[in-house]
DNA sequence: AATGAATGAGCCTTCATTCAT
DNA sequence: GATGAATGAAGGCTCATTCAT
C-alpha cells in the first residue's frame, strides 16, 4: 500500500497521529493544525508531505487496516486442523477483542469503522486489502459447517448474519452504551458477548444446515 | 430532491431540507447556507427559526425518527394475537425495509445512522423516544419465543443479535453494495435477505430456548 | 423638546426603557430587540414610532436631560438670599447627589455622561437646553465669591475646576471604584466627597480672589 | 493617519492602527476588517497576531499607555530636590499636554479615555501598570505640601480634585470646545489653563493645609 | 394603526493551503 | 529539503430594518 512513502521520523510521526486524531474527530473536525502540533511537526508538513489533508486521510486509513492486520493477526482461526465450529468461536472471539480494543491500537478500527458508515474514495482500495481477506477466512469456516459451496447465497447471508453481530458492538456502541452497558463493562464482560454470538450463530447454522 | 412546494412554509420546507442535507453531508460538512439555499429561504432564516445550526440538527433529527415510524408503522407486529414467530418476521421485514427505503424517506434512516455512529449531544433525546419502543417491541417478541424473563442477559444479547442484522445493511451499506450487491438489488432481494435473517434467528432462538 | 410626542404608552416604555438601556450598554452593545422586549412591544417598535436605533437615542438623550431636571431641580443653590459659600455647597451637594445617583433616575446622568465622552450629532441641542442653566447658576456663584465680571477667564476657568471634580466621580468610576472605593462606599461617603469639593474650591476661590 | 512605512512589521503596523481606530470608533464599532484594510493586512492577519478583537484592543491599550508615557515622561516632576510646589505645576502642565496632544499621539489619550468612561475587562491590568504610577507620584507631591501622610483621605481627596481638572479637558471636551473654545485654542492658552489648575490647586491645598 | 415574519448586510473567526526563505 | 509567516475563502451568527397583513 504505502509504497512510496519516504522513512522519515517526521512522516511517520505524522501518520501515526492523524490515525488517532482522524479517529477521534472525524475527517473534518480534525484539523492539520492539530495533528500537526500533536506531532510535534510543522503546520506545513502535511502539505509538503502529503499533498492535502484529504490525501493524507487516505493514508492514515491505508496504515490503519495495515497495522490492524499485522497487530491482530486471526491466526488460530485459520488452523485448518481444527473444527470449524471451534474456529467459528476463536475468529469471533478475536474479531471482537479488535473491535472493542481501546488502547491505541482502538484508534485503528474506530477510524475504519467510520470510513465504513461514511465512505469516501479511499474505501474502494480498502476493502480489497482488509476486508476480502477477512471475508474468505470467515466463509471458510460457514462454508464448512453448513457444507455448502463458497458461493451460494446461503453461505453469503449467514457471513454477513455473523458479521453484524460483532460490527453493531463498534457501529452502534453509542446505543449500546447507553442501554446495555453491563455487554461490555470489562473484558469478561466482552468475552461473555462473544460467547453469546458464537452461541447463536453455531444454533443458527445447525439449524439452517 | 423532496419537491420545495413554495405553498408549504418555510419552517417545514428548512426541515426537510436539512434532513436531506444533513444525511448526505454529516453535521460539519452541511452549511447553513447550503440548506437555506436548497429550502429557498435567507441565510439568516436557520438562525430565525432553530436559533442554530445546533438546534436545527437536533429539531431535523426528531423529525427524521418521527417521519420513519410514521410511514413505517409496526402495527402488525404489534399483534399479541399472531404467534411470536410469525411476529418476528413482520417486524424484521418492516425494519429492514424502513432501513433501505431509497425513496425519499431514505433520507431518515440515514441521518439516524449517522447520529448513532458518531453521537451528538441529539443522541440521548432520540433514544428514549425512537429506539426504546422498538426495543421493547422486539424484547417482548423474543421473550416469548425463548421463554424467558423480560429483562435476562439472553434476552438482551439476542435482541442485539437480531438488530444487528438488519443494521448492518445500513451501517456497512458500502461494503455490501460493493462485495454482495445482489443481495439488496431490488424489492424481492430486500425481501429475501429479511427472509433470511428471519430464519437465521428463529433457528438460533430456537437452539438456545 | 419631544414636542411631536404621542402619548401613547407603548411610546412612553419605549422611551424609559431606551434611556435605561442606552445607559447600561451603550449605544453599539444596545440591541433594539432587547428595548423591546423589556418594553413588552413589538420588535418593529422602534421603527415604527422613531424611525430608526439612532432615532430613538436621540430622543432618549433628550427625556433623560428633561427627566435630570425635572426631578433634580438645583433650587436651594438659586436661592439669591444666601451667602454665595454656601450656596457653593449646595449646588456641589446637590450635583454629587444626582450623579451619583444608582437607583432608576441615576440612568438619566449615566447617558448624558457617555454622550458627553462620545457626542453625537444629538449633543449640541442638549448643551444648550441642559449644561448651559447649570452653567449660569455655578457662574452666578462663582462671580459673586471672586468678585468678578461674568465674563472674565479666571471665572470661566474656576468653573470648570469645580465642574469636574464633581465629574469625574462619574466619567472616572471605574477607577474610583478599583483605587479608592471608600469615597463613594455610601451615602455618608457621598456627602463627605462632596463636602471635601466645596471646601476645596472655597479655599481655592478664595486665594485666587 | 499613521504612515503606513511597508517596512514596518506588520505587527506594528497592526497595533498602530489598531490604537487609531479603536481611540476613533470604540471597541463595538471598530472592525477587524477596516484596521486590516487600513494596515494593509490580511483580513485573517488579526486573529494571527493577536488571537482576537478583544486581544487586539487589549494589547493596542497597553500600547498606548506605554507609548503616552514614553513620549511624555513625567521626569521633572519627579524630581526631589525641586519644591513641591514647583514639582505640582510640572506634574499639571505634563500630564495636560499629555492629554491634549492631538498630533499622532492624541489617538493614546482618547484611547485611554475611552477605556476609563466604557471599562472592559482590559481595564484592570491598565490600572496597574500605568494609572497607579501617575497617582503615586501626584501623591507624593501633595502629601509634602499638605504636610499628611501618604494615605490619608485628605491626601487622597485632594488628588482626585486635581487630576479631575486635568481629566475635564479629555473626557468633557466636546463641552469645552463648544462653550469656551478659548481655554483650548492654542498652545499659548493651554500652557495657561495648566497654570490655573496650579494656581486653583495650590491655592486650596495652602488653605487645607 | 400596529404587528410578526422575514431579510440581507456585515461581523468575527477558523482553517487548509501557499510562498518566500 | 523544510519551515514559519501569511492568506483568502468560507462559515455561523447577529441585528436593524422592512413588508405584508
Amino acid at each position: 500500500m504505502i509504497s512510496n512513502s519516504p522513512t522519515e521520523p517526521a512522516f511517520d510521526r505524522l501518520l501515526q497521529v492523524a490515525v488517532e486524531v482522524f479517529a477521534h474527530d472525524g475527517f473534518r473536525d480534525a484539523t492539520v493544525r492539530d495533528i500537526c502540533a500533536k506531532a510535534n511537526v510543522n503546520v506545513a508538513s502535511v502539505n509538503y508531505y502529503f499533498r492535502s489533508k484529504e490525501a493524507l486521510y487516505a493514508q492514515a486509513l491505508a496504515f490503519a487496516f495495515q497495522e490492524a492486520n499485522r497487530l491482530h493477526p486471526q491466526d488460530a482461526a485459520q488452523d485448518q486442523n481444527l473444527p470449524p465450529e471451534q474456529r467459528l468461536g476463536l475468529f469471533i472471539t478475536h474479531f471482537l477483542g479488535k473491535l472493542l480494543d481501546d488502547s491505541q491500537l482502538g484508534f485503528h478500527s474506530k477510524l475504519i469503522a467510520r470510513e465504513i458508515a461514511e465512505p469516501t474514495k479511499a474505501l474502494d482500495d480498502i476493502i480489497q486489502t482488509a476486508i476480502v481477506p477477512q471475508f474468505a477466512l470467515l466463509t471458510d469456516i460457514i462454508q464448512k459447517i453448513l457444507n455448502r459451496p463458497d458461493n451460494s447465497l446461503l453461505v453469503r447471508r449467514c457471513l454477513l448474519s455473523i458479521f453484524s453481530q460483532c460490527l453493531m458492538f463498534k457501529h452502534s456502541r453509542a446505543v449500546i452504551d447507553r442501554l446495555y452497558p453491563e455487554l461490555i463493562a470489562d473484558e469478561a464482560a466482552i468475552a461473555a458477548s462473544a460467547e453469546h454470538i458464537t452461541q447463536f450463530s453455531l444454533a443458527a447454522l445447525k439449524g439452517l444446515a
